[in-house]
DNA sequence: GATTGACTCGTACGGCGTACCATACGATGG
DNA sequence: CCATCGTATGGTACGCCGTACGAGTCAATC
């Protein structure tokens, strides 16, 4: 059976010219570590989303064979665990440390959060499948002890962060998954011209075409800070 | 060539016996068509997740070829979008159409709707990547009219809208990700345990053991209303 | 009887994750 | 100096995937 195989053009061995020394690193790629595995996943997975992430093309990436990357990382899974909870780090408000009201530190808090998600599409619908990393864990224990300090009892902590929670993941989600696909707007609008008749409230509000991201999460994440308000610092 | 594949049991061409009518379907499967093949994807989803959906399986389950499915579906991306859609219908509220406040509409919709998905947990985090089925325009529509009788001005009902959207996404595909795997929550306390220190706030209101999902929900959706009400109908 | 259109499905291709195994190489220590 | 061993690399191969292609069956029609 003759190989029909593509190309898979031989590497020569590194042996280039023996009178030339190595120097460190002219261009025979860095020596393979979890680190560097970790943010080329990360460059692969902006330039072509979760389906693009397969270990052959991470591989090719790194010009390293295949299996070699499993002596750094367990599995598949273990590449989106860790390119997940390095793009979730959390670097901390800009200014002293204790000025700021709680509401504007809740706030810069989640839309950085929201940012870092935006920044790395792929990240948003891939962060409630998986085990919570410390990165995300981090930011949950700081808004946790905000909240805590701002006055809202034991009782209603989680209740609170849990819709912060939602609230965040949710409007993410939904950014990132439209923001892969503008023409499902387009095409969205089309079946609603179609079907006008079906839907003319949406339709006359222009829901689906709304393009202000940025000013509907702060307001919508306003309308929930303005809800805890009123319940625990009236 | 032997053929090695497995049983294919083959289906004798229906002409059992020309004395006996056909009856309708003893057992030979019903053919195959869109309805059959969507209901059983279905099957299956809820059976084996997401990953557990493979047009193999499916075509097993459905006494058929594979390629068979191919006539009554693009692919399987319509196929998930034809599943999707068909688990969002919503029939409505229960009593008569008058009697109700917005309030009370808008929550019955939208708890209808996370606990079709939940009954499904397959769904939720599929619903933002693919393009919104007609019953998904179809809750949209209802809850926007909701809101637009309830005195919700034009230029805030998308904001209201989108904020509602964006809360219960992110509750239900939370919940549905963390109901696939409890060992993840187990893992995660062990974590918080192991790092006590990193984590005190949290630990100590024990955010990852809260078990009271749809309390928590209707609490945090109340606090959105509340932050909705007192805007505009103080 | 020939033709057509609706429907079914076997085969095959290219791509995937990864198990298994052979290899290379620096450090150790006899 | 050679043997051994831990670290790291990667080729081959297996079983699974989605689906293109084209051959087949069968009822209705001419």
């Amino acid at each position: 059976m003759a190989a029909k195989r593509t190309g898979a053009r031989s590497k020569q061995p590194r042996r280039q010219s023996e009178t030339l020394q190595p120097e460190q690193e002219p261009r025979g790629e860095p020596p393979l570590s979890r680190e560097r595995i970790i943010a080329t996943a990360v460059e692969l997975l902006d330039a072509q989303g979760v389906d693009g992430l397969t270990m052959r093309r991470l591989a090719d990436r790194l010009g390293s064979g295949v299996m070699s990357l499993y002596w750094h990382v367990d599995n598949k899974e273990d590449v989106f665990d860790l390119a997940l909870d390095s793009v979730l780090e959390y670097r901390g408000p800009p200014q002293t440390g204790e000025s700021r009201d709680w509401r504007a530190e809740v706030v810069h808090m989640l839309d950085d959060w929201r940012g870092g998600m935006l920044r790395h599409p792929w990240s948003a619908s891939l962060l409630p499948r998986r085990a919570l990393g410390p990165n995300i864990l981090g930011r949950l224990e700081l808004l946790s002890k905000t909240l805590a300090k701002a006055g809202v009892a034991d009782a209603d902590l989680n209740v609170a962060i849990w819709s912060l929670w939602n609230y965040v993941m949710g409007a993410t989600i939904t950014r990132a998954s439209f923001d892969l696909s503008d023409d499902d707007r387009a095409a969205a609008q089309q079946r609603l011209e179609r079907l006008g008749e079906s839907y003319p409230t949406i339709e006359r509000s222009r829901l689906l075409l709304d393009d202000d991201w940025e000013g509907t999460f702060r307001k919508g994440l306003g309308l929930l800070l303005d809800g805890l308000s009123s319940r625990y610092d009236p």
